[in-house]
DNA sequence: TCTGGGGTCCTAGGACCC
DNA sequence: TCTGGGGTCCTAGGACCC
């Protein structure tokens, strides 16, 4: 999709059409540009980019404070009109997928013409636009997508690749990112040309397994497996992080926000119906220096109160030597479906009440009911209202 | 108003077990 | 009488992607 959300939020608000649009998280905290309108794009904004720096080259800007929820429920419902052509669908990120369509081009009138009506009926739908390509592999389809946009159409077929890469960038390539393209360099490979031409031996000796995939990459034959999204995707890890809208080095406060992210993972765990064992905590200090530490339990969880407590165990090893910038609560191991039954009817309670108190929020808003702990103290003025964090 | 937030995969080393 | 080999699990860190 291009712009996929600031595309939204136009269509949503028609005075922000053919304006340059930034959607981005909390505009009062410290953010980043999730999406930038094309408009704001010829102002140099890109996706990442400080709001500082979006100010600078582009004054006039108009920022909308992003909605996943309401992002995903678009991409979802696009996603679906992709089975149409395809069983074999790779959900790759919230605006992005691949379609395997080798077994079922023919009954379309070929690639093309599926490409063609797949971007007219999101069109007509949507008033969104998309950049599709359509290649032999992933890492060629991919490629061609990127080629032209926004509303791009790209072909690229085997015999393309040998001309298309005398000339292309590796860092160009889907896998290929700063650090890799960086080594590269001082290999003195700058083309996709010179990488596909490059002793694999050589390769394999700097990169390891990866020098293999380089290799292939360069001469335009990686061809990595489709993700079905047709047997369900295992989620691997759910978590939150946050950027404090100051530096601190006030434990209180710290804990009061892992105490917020540990609950707003547990409410999506419990949600999608996983527990999980193991909690990373992470920590970034002023100066961008960011670690976690992980521990694993032998219980599952689902409940912010466990994911809470544990998080605090890991913060109580860490010696802090900066002032914290951001925190992040995650969890992994996770197993599915295990809150449907308790090990303990001592914990039934509690489970029972998460969700009273899951529903009610869903009905009446976030936060109608929450955790005392999370009510604003009264020397409120450092930490601000507990509203904003939630982006 | 210096550098968001949500993920995945890979590597490497240590602990532990048989 | 100087310490093998195979395996799993856990943790930390790096790189990459959208």
């Amino acid at each position: 999709m291009n712009a996929f959300f600031a595309s939204i939020e136009e269509q949503i608000n028609p005075f922000l059409k053919g304006k340059p649009v930034v959607v981005c998280g909390n505009p009062k905290g410290r953010t980043a540009v999730a999406s930038a309108s094309y408009e704001a794009r010829r102002y140099g904004v890109e996706a990442g980019m400080s709001l500082h720096e979006v100010f600078r080259r582009c004054p006039q800007v108009y920022l909308v404070s992003g909605d996943l929820e309401k992002y995903l429920d678009i991409s979802k419902r696009i996603f679906a009109k992709l089975y149409e052509y395809t069983p074999l669908v790779e959900i790759y990120s919230i605006d992005e997928a691949f379609l395997d369509i080798t077994f079922t081009h023919h009954l379309f009138k070929g690639a093309v013409n599926i490409a063609h009506r797949i971007k007219s009926w999101m069109a007509k739908e949507y008033k969104l636009t998309c950049s599709i390509g359509i290649g032999p592999t992933k890492m060629i389809a991919k490629l061609a997508s990127s080629l032209k946009k926004p509303d791009g159409l790209v072909i690229l077929r085997a015999k393309d690749i040998p001309k298309l890469f005398k000339k292309l960038p590796v860092k160009s390539l889907w896998g290929i990112g700063e650090k890799t393209a960086q080594y590269l360099y001082r290999l003195g490979i700058h083309t996709c040309e010179e990488l596909g031409s490059y002793p694999v031996e050589a390769l394999i000796s700097r990169f390891g397994k990866m020098g293999r995939v380089l290799k292939e990459m360069g001469l335009g034959l990686w061809d990595a497996p489709l993700a079905s999204s047709f047997k369900e995707q295992v989620v691997k890890s759910m978590g939150h992080s946050h950027t404090l809208d100051f530096d601190t080095d006030d434990l209180e406060s710290i804990k009061r926000v892992i105490f917020y992210l540990s609950e707003e993972v547990a409410k999506r765990l419990r949600k999608e119906g996983y527990s999980g064992r193991t909690v990373c905590l992470t920590l970034r200090y002023s100066d961008f220096f960011t670690f976690g530490r992980h521990l694993t339990t032998n219980f599952y969880m689902n409940q912010g109160y466990d994911i809470y407590k544990v998080a605090l165990l890991i913060l109580e090893k860490i010696p802090l030597s900066q002032k914290i910038r951001m925190v992040g609560v995650s969890v992994s191991n996770l197993l599915r479906d295990f809150s449907q039954t308790p090990l303990f009817p001592k914990e039934n309670k509690r489970i029972r009440a998460s969700e009273v108190v899951d529903y009610i929020n869903q009905k009446y808003g976030e936060f109608t009911i929450m955790p005392a702990t999370l009510l604003p103290l009264p020397r409120k003025k450092k930490m601000g209202k507990l509203k904003e964090l939630k982006l």
